[in-house]
DNA sequence: AGTTGCACTGCAACTCGTTGCATAGTACGG
DNA sequence: CCGTACTATGCAACGAGTTGCAGTGCAACT
């Protein structure tokens, strides 16, 4: 499991709440990791009892009080020591790819207005990536220690959007394609 | 879950054994979607529940006999429901995102080796994508309806490897520019 | 005054998938 | 003959994540 480790990325760089983490993994992680609040709150409390984090209640006046999490000594040990493990592949679940791939059993139709929504999804997100990158690293030659791995992460973020793209493209093109060939 | 859907996808294509299918995953649609023989066979037993698919038992000489499975009409029309389906996007999980991420808190060497490592795998596999490719569709212009879907989810496996690899070389030539600067 | 919406925390039940184990026949090399 | 490897099927226990529900308190709009 990874979750804990994310949080302790996010942690490590800035105390939060559970609240404050679900909305962070919408905000930034959300590109490589996502979790819903439940899961969060879940995996934080397993979290305290390891002694990875440690909560205090912050009184909040308009608002309901909060508790925000530290990351202790021994989360980062356990960063580090994670961190120096080799990292399986992950196994890629891609159902809109089982779907092309059974274009031929299935509603073809449905299939490419699917893929057209993707091209959508995937050109909004590129954006906001861009967007970020130029708002924060409008220079990457000269990026401090503590900006590379997030920089290099929207990187990946970028490319993979830009790859979104170009396949639905190329899934578009071929049904253009065979159009003009009746 | 769309296991269901993958394995109806491929008996569609052709009737096989729970054993086939374990391996036919490894072999072709493990590029977006991976199942252990344990899974397929729990689902299996599920789909034949449901009249999804149905088992004859095939005796044979020199080895163990075997349950082949072969879609059913009903098998044929939940696959045409579900590809009309709108299909929901799909959470990325990227434990070596999280660590490049958090680089800076974790193991630097062990992490950039880790990064080596996943650049042979990607190079491996686009090997095996190209090899592929040339082999079953040495002319794409000429696809016919049954073959089109296979090819376009091989070129969304070589799309996947050639970003990784670029990727991996982003961060790796990143270190190589702080190595330079000392 | 009432409704909607946001900040904030959490439990319970469920599903999907993984890991580990069990079983059994055949083939093949040493 | 023994160990290993391959074909073939399956169960049990566990782990991670999702879905649905539940509750509090305040602010802003109607």
């Amino acid at each position: 499991m990874a979750l804990e480790h994310a949080i302790l990325v996010s942690l490590a760089e800035k105390s939060a709440s559970g609240y404050d983490l679900a909305r962070r993994f919408d905000a930034s992680i959300a590109h490589f990791w996502k979790a819903s609040h439940q899961q969060i709150y879940k995996v934080l409390g397993r979290m305290e009892s390891d002694k990875w984090v440690e909560a205090h209640l912050v009184e909040q006046t308009g608002r309901p009080d909060k508790k925000v999490y530290a990351i202790t000594d021994e989360g980062r040990a356990e960063l580090l020591r994670w961190s120096s493990l080799p990292t399986p592949i992950e196994s890629p679940r891609s159902e809109i790819a089982v779907k092309v791939r059974g274009l031929r059993f299935g509603d073809r139709d449905a299939v490419l207005s699917d893929v057209r929504v993707r091209r959508q999804a995937h050109l909004a997100q590129l954006a906001y990536y861009e967007a970020s990158a130029a708002k924060h690293y409008p220079d990457p030659s000269a990026l401090g220690d503590d900006e590379l791995g997030a920089y290099l992460v929207l990187r990946a973020g970028l490319m993979q959007e830009q790859m979104g793209i170009a396949w639905c493209d190329e899934i578009l093109q071929a049904f253009v394609d065979r159009e003009a060939d009746r």
